[in-house]
DNA sequence: GTTATAGGCAACCCGCTACTTGCCTGTCAA
DNA sequence: TTGACAGGCAAGTAGCGGGTTGCCTATAAC
């Protein structure tokens, strides 16, 4: 009966590129399009276009994993990591050694 | 340079139908597939095939999200959230209220 | 034995999604 | 004002993934 609420979450971290973007941005927070696109590039190797890494950005700005700031020509995007919150709310962590 | 270890999981946490079973294994615990299937159906109204169902769960198991136990002609699934750990452990949860 | 049950395997279809391409808007510097 | 820079929008393409179909194996009940 439960609606299964979070399917944006699910779907924005189901994707590689967009878990690295996220990493990226933990380490360096409020980057713009064009500095995460180098970054990207140089510390990742992944050679994904601009267009490509501003639709992943869409993505994780819906799922409210990322938050973004205009000022002037710039847009500078900021991560959140309490909506993974809610997956250790839904499904409850065994206690006990990893497998 | 991370090798974005984990694609499994977020792979399987992916599909909502994937999510549901997670949702119903841990409702009740060490189900075989057809106890799946039906309850499936009757508790979320969903109408999929077995095979579809046992394609599902392959994907958790590989997640390490399901374990298996054969028994006779009997293959009880059971859950196990320990991987979901490495979400948290990755992009660590702000302090904070939710948005 | 025979039959029914629980599950597995492989091929195929189709819709979604990631990615590209091309062009456009807005902002700042020279 | 003109150019460079940062970003947005929309259509088209290709591949992957979820679902189905059909047939098969193995265990248990009769």
């Amino acid at each position: 009966m439960s609606v299964d609420s979070g399917a944006d979450l699910f779907k924005a971290l189901g994707d590689a590129t967009r878990r690295t973007i996220l990493d990226e941005l933990i380490d360096r927070d409020g980057q713009t399009l064009f500095e995460i696109c180098g970054r990207l590039t140089m510390r990742y190797g992944l050679a994904s276009s601009r267009q490509a890494i501003s639709q992943h950005l869409a993505v994780l700005e819906q799922a409210g994993l990322v938050h973004t700031r205009r000022q002037g020509r710039y847009k500078f995007h900021h991560v959140d990591t309490r909506p993974l919150r809610s997956i250790v709310e839904r499904w409850p962590i065994d206690r006990g050694d990893p497998p």
